[in-house]
RNA sequence: CGCGGGUUGGAGCAGUCUGGUAGCUCGUCGGGCUCAUAACCCGAAGGUCGUUGGUUCAAAUCCAGCACCCGCAA
């Protein structure tokens, strides 16, 4: 059979893994790649290319970036030049046009992080842990204007357990991701998978982290302190002020104890951190990373408090 | 040239403004107490104070350059 002529729409790290096993599938070719413009990123503010364009580099594959899909002719008139079957989308970070959605003569394929219709829009990664879910998977489906609203080709579900952060499923998503998305396009390709529409009633949406959020609020308890502590887990990373200084929760431990304390207050320490009186129940801290410092067990960050 | 913090025994910090004896909380090692202990008591080892140069009788401390780490903002 002829390889399914596909052209690729990503722009960060999770979405590598997928883009180099298309590349290397001998079902599919990859004509070009299409991702976000440089940005300036880090200290220096200097520009940097998204991971996706680095690896497309590498192939040398013909790269397109856009600032915004919709209102660039030239770069829509280039990709209908390749004549693809499929368009895929895996975390673009664009919303693309029904012009752009019908440039393929097959369909437009979106790989998205939840169990559809849960988590529609843009962060179900982190939304699912932080509210506390034991479950989550990933979904291709079609994709059309609405958001993430498109018929469901195939699933897979991803267990959650009670210390999964949210850069671990950031993980396992991006490993088990391109499977997924070979087999949906073959099946697509061949006629032998039929697209379901979602349930309605299931539908909720994954809105994008607000700053605010994860400012820790101790009134809340353990369990979703935890929850949110590992959800937000480096990226941007919950936190509370101490001293005027921001202190970043790195990880962890909802714990069993009967001392009671001021709500927000240490209520106990010891040689595996730092115990905080929440809401409901207490939470050990085990690594925080306070302001302009690197990661530290929370045991050493509170002698350094003593001194 | 986006804004800012940092580098001091193995860890986390104070000391820098106002130059003059290397400090605190831990850890490690040894001893003691104890039925026992991660608890308590006593003692010890361990530091060219990031690096290079400058000022000075004298620099962790003041001045200049360099390296590395990090927070904010994007």
């Amino acid at each position: 059979m002829d390889k399914i002529k596909v052209i690729f729409f990503g722009t960060p790290d999770i979405g590598v893994k997928s883009l180099d096993y298309l590349y290397n599938s001998d079902k599919i070719e990859v004509l070009a790649v299409v991702t976000q413009p440089d940005k300036p990123a880090g200290r220096g503010k200097h520009l940097r290319p998204s991971p996706i364009k680095e690896y497309a580099l590498e192939k040398k594959l013909p790269i397109y970036q856009p600032k915004s899909i919709r209102k660039e002719p030239d770069i829509i008139d280039a990709l209908k030049q390749y004549e693809p079957d499929f368009f895929v989308t895996f975390a673009f970070g664009q919303i693309l046009s029904q012009e752009v959605l019908d440039i393929p003569k097959y369909e437009t394929i979106n790989l998205h992080a939840s169990l559809l219709p849960k988590y529609r829009g843009a962060n179900p990664i982190q939304r699912c842990i932080i509210n506390g879910d034991t479950e989550t998977g990933i979904c291709t489906m079609i994709t059309e204007l609405g958001l993430d609203c498109g018929d469901v080709c195939m699933q897979e579900k991803i267990q959650i357990p009670d210390d999964m952060t949210c850069e671990d499923l950031w993980l396992k998503i991006s490993e088990d991701s391109p499977e997924l998305l070979e087999q949906t396009l073959v099946g697509l390709y061949n006629k032998t998978l039929s697209p379901c529409p979602q349930c309605e009633d299931g539908v909720c949406m994954a809105d994008k982290l607000k700053k605010e959020e994860t400012l820790i609020d101790w009134n809340k308890s353990a369990k979703d302190i935890h929850n949110l502590v590992r959800g937000v887990y480096k990226s941007p990373s919950a936190y509370f002020i101490h001293n005027e200084k921001i202190i970043k929760v790195m990880q962890t431990r909802v714990e069993d104890t009967n001392v009671q304390g001021q709500i927000g207050e240490i209520v106990k320490t010891d040689k595996d951190g730092v115990v905080m009186q929440t809401g409901e129940g207490c939470l050990r801290l085990i690594k925080v990373k306070p302001e302009g410092k690197g990661e530290m067990y929370a045991r050493d960050w509170y002698n350094g408090l003593r001194s």
